[in-house]
DNA sequence: CGGATTTTTGAAAGCGCTTTCAGATAGCCA
DNA sequence: TGGCTATCTGAAAGCGCTTTCAAAAATCCG
């Protein structure tokens, strides 16, 4: 097809593909030639033949654990977004929690053809650095950081410790946690790991009935608290994986009768969109997905142009105290 | 490097494309003997090479207003559901309800390659669908019905409409409607024009201070609704354009001291997560969004496989009826 | 104005697979 | 076992670009 411009244009294909590509030594009215050539026939350069000739697919993958997550799709959004700028695609999969799936999706990425691949987290399955390394494409580690590998993310467990510090400061201590489930999820079970050794360092712990682990969502996040007040002397504060999980703890506490954040603190994880708008406003741990995913972005851009980079980035969680928190009652 | 594994496997590489592409006609031993070699080399066939000699992508692209949005993330998940089966790819870009953004997007995609494109609602950039039709590759629109494109949605106005009659069959004269920004969203203005015809056939009529156009969001809700009382009398009831809309109108009426529904009515749109959860739950009109996906990718597949396929796919909305509408006060 | 440079240009060689086509093998039956 | 099919197999021709390399054209300079 680029021998139709070409022929139009009166020109070679090689000059075509200069004058397409932007490269210069083309003197400009044989390049104005190929320009409106190309427009006349609305010619679209065949992308397969393209990558296959430049090695380049001008394509990043991303294999997140599930792209229906609040804090996934915002990262993935901002990643996009300087790929974008940079002409490349994003291919975006879903590995759903799992260790199996998360490599054949990425396996069908990179047999589809990607430049750079961003995972989320630290736990893999056994062989997928194996594979990555052999398709020689650079990758980079999200939402959790590494000391081998390129990575943006942020501590999960000081950022939960922080909030256990914090809601001991208020005087709680009796704190329970109602996490997602952390089967293969690095950052849930080092959030917990984070609140249990803020706990010990003073004099602390996390009651095993107050360490509830539920799937995700708002009716996990009520199971879940249904079922740590069943586990004799409730907690006086809890914190919670996500601001659905949160939202969830809070009606069921309401349900029961407890005042948030009179009997019951709440801390959430994530500061989603309606965090602020909960009866009463939800505190909770804001991710800075955007610059998380620019960070990611760009990383991974620069590494496939070559460019020097940074291995380590992190990016601070946040805790943004709203009204569900407050010292115990006495 | 298809070579290595026909040398590996002492085979030819038309034997070894035979083997991995599962294609009939190639001996046992030998058939082993590919497999063997290509395991033990990590072999991964290269996707542009392929896709070069196949005339095929085997990715498909889809262009949505807002990746963020979880009605069109439900409905790109399940659509990638069904193009995973078939071995395709799903590469997703994000328009921002913007048509010169969506008609750029749709082009890279198509520049890229893939080999079907779904794209959401009737209106387009005037170029889109020329351009779209140069390239020979199936397209199938999504969340609204079109009797000249394939499609699979829903009748918006005929929904919306069902959910003003609802209203009106429960005693409420005065609705206002709380949508978000219509300006190159069918969606959206489909919805009022339904609203406004079914108030129409009882005689009523949509006031213009109760006909709110915002952006979108729990904050937008809250400023819609605000906006909507600054307007002389109060509706007694109103339809938000989403449930995030709705959960921002129902914060600002209970601030404002309007109990719901004992004062005002409301209804969403989407039957989000947290619907049911509100306080009162809310009525809603549900979209099968995985159905929408499900149909969207089922047709788009078929299409492209050449089987025959129905060209307009009807996925009814279901009002959900909770707690949030009642009778309006005597 | 001629020769030395510099700038442009096109022919052709890939890129790594799939697929056709004809030849090689294997299988079958008399 | 020979002759005839039915199966398998590999050589080679693309797929539609990019890019190298050498030749052609333009420019420069004494």
């Amino acid at each position: 097809m680029a021998q139709d411009v070409a022929r139009r244009a009166g020109v070679s294909t090689a000059t075509v593909s200069r004058v397409l590509n932007g490269s210069a030594g083309v003197r400009a009215d044989k390049r104005a030639a190929v320009i409106r050539a190309a427009q006349d026939l609305g010619f679209v350069a065949n992308g397969a033949a393209r990558a296959l000739s430049t090695r380049r697919f001008m394509a990043v993958g991303a294999v997140v654990p599930n792209i229906e997550n609040e804090a996934f799709v915002r990262v993935l959004s901002s990643f996009q977004d300087r790929l974008r700028r940079a002409g490349y695609t994003l291919v975006a999969a879903n590995a759903g929690y799992d260790l199996e799936d998360e490599l054949r999706e990425a396996t069908f990425l990179l047999e589809r053809g990607v430049d750079g691949l961003m995972l989320v987290g630290d736990i893999h399955h056994p062989d997928l650095h194996a594979r990555i390394a052999r398709s020689g494409i650079p990758t980079v580690q999200t939402f959790s950081l590494s000391r081998e590998r390129p990575c943006v993310g942020f501590d999960n467990a000081a950022s939960a410790s922080r909030a256990a510090n914090y809601l001991m400061d208020l005087g709680h201590r009796r704190i329970g946690v109602i996490s997602g489930l952390r089967k293969d999820n690095d950052r849930g079970g080092a959030r917990v790991n984070g609140i249990v050794q803020a706990l010990a360092a003073r004099g602390l712990r996390l009651a095993p009935e107050h360490d509830i682990e539920i799937s995700y969502g708002i009716g996990g996040g009520r199971d879940g608290f249904r079922q740590m007040l069943a586990g004799g002397e409730p907690p006086t504060a809890i914190i919670c994986g996500t601001d659905q999980i949160a939202f969830g703890a809070m009606i069921e506490a309401r349900t029961r009768g407890l005042a948030v954040p009179g009997d019951l603190s709440v801390i959430g994880h994530n500061d989603s969109d309606f965090a602020p708008f909960l009866d009463p406003p939800l505190t909770t741990i804001r991710i800075h997905s955007a610059e998380i995913g620019h960070a990611a972005g760009d990383h991974l851009i620069a590494r496939i142009q070559g460019r020097p980079t940074v291995q380590f980035t992190e990016i601070d969680a946040e805790l943004i105290v709203r009204a569900s928190t407050a010292p115990p009652a006495r």
